[in-house]
DNA sequence: CTATACATGTAACAAGTTACATGATTAA
DNA sequence: TTAATCATGTAACTTGTTACATGTATAG
């Protein structure tokens, strides 16, 4: 099992492709549908790897239709290569989010402010956990091997949001009980998680 | 409130120079520490960003020690572009996560190894949360701003990962119970979150 | 006929990774 | 004296974003 640096679009194609011929817009909008929760992508990119995809064997063109429109599927050699990739590689843990990045830097912002900022990301939330609810009800979860697969990563993005609503409530009424202040939140006006241990840090020069 | 299209790194290096001055070697162990979370960063990427930081005016070098160290900190002009993008961008609430990404893939896999590759990445979580909570018991979120903002984002962090391990979890009894298979899980076996409603998809030629 | 959705690409740039490269200080 | 840690940087490459650029089919 050795280490893996990055190529999980040129991957992710490949799988896409594997479970479900399709051409380039329609793997454009299945990344902007369902993929996006975990790896975003724009069809300027995808266009020019499913190119390199065709290159080096590991996808074919299956057919074209109206409007220059191109579908391609998996070769033997791209399922295999997609295998390996699973079985052989371990995964790269690292996670990329912006917004918890700046829950970082709340403390740049006066108090009301910061609240006001994360009712804002919690009204985001909120929405993308509605449109994944709704998609739980309205899409069909047993068409494909792929698709059964999808119904569990849908599922973690459900786990997922619910998840940064309830942190975000909760570091609200944190923040709104002075925890962002230097003498710590009013005692007893939110549930204080975590031992507060005066302990110094190691002082570098 | 304009969009904001990346410079992440760029204002999270004024914002720990602003809660506290630091070298650059300094912040590439923070963001190995705490950080690399919710946003990874290595120091070939620090310092050329510290010294167009520089160039900006944004921070300024506050003095030096052995070996070449060099401390900094920010200046006025970075706090205010750091309080500008707080409150002035909306946030990129993409999230880049490899981990579930292979998780779409996993129907390529056998039942059991899928299982397995679960099991892995759940020793992982777990292997991290572990980290955390040490954290939390250790660390001093007193000493400063920032300090307590971390706190908030540490909890984040705890969040995350215990909602990982339990979607694993749940994902690898569906897929024991048959979850990936065509007929779908066993009834009874294992526990069914939403309705398996058969629709067809659309189909495009 | 006209707007929308379909459909594919490229170019310029920004961001991020890995490997290379060097050297000083400290503790064992 | 030697290994580990501290400390800073650069170069080559990969990945990802935004904007540009073009054209076809369909529905109202």
């Amino acid at each position: 099992m050795w280490h893996n640096g990055g190529m999980s679009l040129h991957y992710a194609l490949i799988g896409m492709l594997a479970d479900e011929p399709m051409s380039g817009y329609d793997l454009t909008r299945r990344f902007a549908e369902s993929l996006a929760n975990v790896w975003p992508a724009q069809h300027s990119q995808i266009y020019p790897e499913l190119a390199r995809l065709v290159g080096a064997g590991l996808i074919e063109q299956a057919g074209e239709g109206p409007r220059g429109r191109k579908t391609y599927r998996a070769t033997t050699a791209g399922v295999e290569a997609l295998t390996q990739w699973m079985r052989g590689t371990k995964p790269d843990y690292d996670v990329r989010c912006e917004a918890g990045l700046r829950g970082f830097f709340l403390w740049t912002l006066p108090p009301d402010e910061a609240v006001a900022h994360l009712k804002q990301d919690i009204e985001v939330y909120r929405g993308h956990l509605a449109e994944l609810e709704d998609k739980v009800e309205t899409a069909d979860w047993t068409a494909s091997a792929g698709a059964r697969s999808g119904r569990l990563t849908l599922e973690m993005g459900l786990r997922y949001y619910r998840m940064l609503i309830e942190w975000a409530e909760w570091a609200s009424a944190e923040i709104a009980a002075g925890a962002l202040e230097a003498d710590g939140p009013e005692p007893g006006t939110a549930p204080v998680t975590g031992k507060r241990v005066r302990k110094k840090v190691a002082v570098r020069s």
